[in-house]
DNA sequence: ATTCTTAGTTTACAACCGTAAACAAAATGT
DNA sequence: ACATTTTGTTTACGGTTGTAAACTAAGAAT
């Protein structure tokens, strides 16, 4: 039962300027950081050395400033984070849940068809009813 | 900007039997987690407390033992939650994260059937692509 | 070489969370 | 009425998170 190293939601914050970078010194993530959010430099800096510690960055420590690169890849940060809310859903109201992601997120064209060819593969397996195991003895 | 009370993980699991029974006493909560989990029964009694100071529980006080009662409904749990989570997100990666959920999630016919219509709702006006904000000073 | 600046490290502190024991008050059994 | 059990309240303690100042070491400027 190896503890999963979650992501808080401000290391978040840095974590998306380091995927979208592909790499970032601490004065690229600070500079746009502090324009997001009316987060002092320090505390950014304390955000990297937290994600270090979780094993999410790694700084390439060669020359200075250093250059930190992410240790984990977003669609899987993404995967486990979105997962493990999921985990504490009830199961029975799930599907409705992603009802109201999609009516309340902004989605492009292609990923519309995507899901809908996932559902569709999803049907022919799908139940007509999903059961509520809220009081059942299954261990978390 | 007044904070949202979050659930824990281990606040979840106290409020969905709350929420499945409809109300329940402590003694209750408390035989259902003891099988389900391996907490004691103090720790339970500590999660139902803090619940209540959260204002997502109540206690019906006119008798013991107390009866205890959801204040938030789960469907707006489960939004509230769902969609702070996905605020975290890239964008971008919505569209793909959804479609993940819908390959792990097990979802009812008839879900499936709402998800797809919200689906159909969605392309009449969804772009061809989202663009990423991730480096965008858009305040948090 | 000495000073200034930038970037990385250490320390801090309150709130929240997982986990629970200890204590107190009410209800129940005898 | 008194002992026992149940249930609610208080206190506890280490780890995480938001938030940041202070300190130090390395580069840059003079």
């Amino acid at each position: 039962m190896t503890e999963i190293e979650t992501m808080s939601k401000a290391e978040w914050q840095v974590m998306r300027i380091i995927w979208t970078l592909g790499q970032a010194t601490s004065k690229e993530v600070i500079d746009i950081l502090e324009r997001k959010t009316d987060w002092k430099s320090a505390t950014i800096k304390t955000l990297i050395v937290r994600l270090q510690k979780k094993n999410f960055l790694k700084a390439e420590e060669t020359k200075r400033p250093y250059v930190y690169k992410p240790l984990i890849d977003e669609d899987m940060a993404i995967h486990q984070s979105v997962n493990n809310l999921f985990d504490n859903l009830c199961c029975m109201r799930k599907g409705q849940a992603i009802k109201d992601l999609v009516q309340n997120s902004e989605i492009s064209q292609s990923d519309i068809s995507d899901i809908v060819e996932a559902l569709n593969v999803k049907a022919k397996t799908a139940p007509e009813e999903v059961e509520c195991n809220c009081l059942e003895a299954n261990l978390i």
